[in-house]
DNA sequence: TGGCAATAGATTACACGACATATATGTCAT
DNA sequence: ATGACATATATGTCGTGTAATCTATTGCCA
């Protein structure tokens, strides 16, 4: 198997790995990986209007985030209001009980970052990010990753 | 941002984006990447049990890939049969139909490749391989990894 | 000012992806 | 031989992912 071929395949790999062990260590808190992304860039970026949030998504780049953030205003997370001056737009912001679980999410976070360390020991991760970068660079994903390290 | 958290975000990019031109080039086939990769895998291994073939996706790792199967019958793709020893196994196969496809489905992959290469220009593959193999190494996804490589 | 294009979101449709549970078949101990 | 257990697959449910289409609102210009 080529080279590319086996990456192609461990990226996927990985991706559900990882998402699979986050959805877990999440379900106690009654949240998806997706809906915990949206927690995470409301808290550090918001408010935002659905668009604005759709850029800073990794999950759902390229697509409007609406049905992920109906489920999260459903939770109680989420305020979404109707912005005064153009009424196309919404303002997404955190409700008290969104913000009170960032700091458990954050800790969630943190061990699976610990975990990520654990497999790059003695390991070059500058080799493996500029690859990455350059695969997704230009592509909605790619300049969501961009825009949320750019600051 | 630490370097483990863009790393997971640019994994998860990668894959989205990956799968995204993945499924415009197979669009005009009217299958998607899941589906193209039970038909590689029947092509290069077959026949198979479901659980054999579960075995060996990367998609659908950890489940058992009936409703996936269940589409490519539909789509007169693959012949599912009863196996005369015991009727719990299914026998899993290519019809001449989803042979006719290994040969577009191949092409399509080859360009998936060719583009994942010219992003590493220049760079050490071999780290990146090491990295998310001891990431995903033990896990399911990982180990369907392992078995489709090590032949 | 009246209408048309542009913009922001919402909705629809289909296929996953993950987890839990159910059903059918075979195996084995007694 | 029978009943408990194990195995292989199927099904149900919920939440994404992706693309396409619909609706509401605003801006613009003839």
């Amino acid at each position: 198997m080529r080279p590319a071929e086996e990456l192609r395949y461990l990226i996927l790999a990985a991706q559900r790995e990882g998402n699979r062990l986050l959805g877990q260590a999440l379900r106690p808190l009654g949240i998806t990986p997706s809906q915990a992304e949206v927690i995470r860039v409301l808290q550090q970026h918001g408010p935002l209007t659905l668009n604005g949030l759709g850029e800073l998504l990794v999950c759902e780049s390229g697509n409007s985030p609406s049905r992920l953030v109906d489920r999260l205003v459903t939770l109680g997370l989420v305020r979404r209001d109707v912005a005064a001056n153009d009424r196309r737009h919404i303002d997404l912001s955190l409700t008290e009980e969104g913000s009170a679980r960032v700091r458990q999410i954050t800790e969630i976070e943190e061990r699976l970052y610990e975990s990520i360390d654990a497999a790059a020991e003695g390991r070059e991760l500058g080799e493996i990010l500029a690859f990455l970068r350059a695969f997704v660079g230009g592509l909605p994903a790619g300049q969501a990753v961009a825009r949320r390290t750019h600051r």
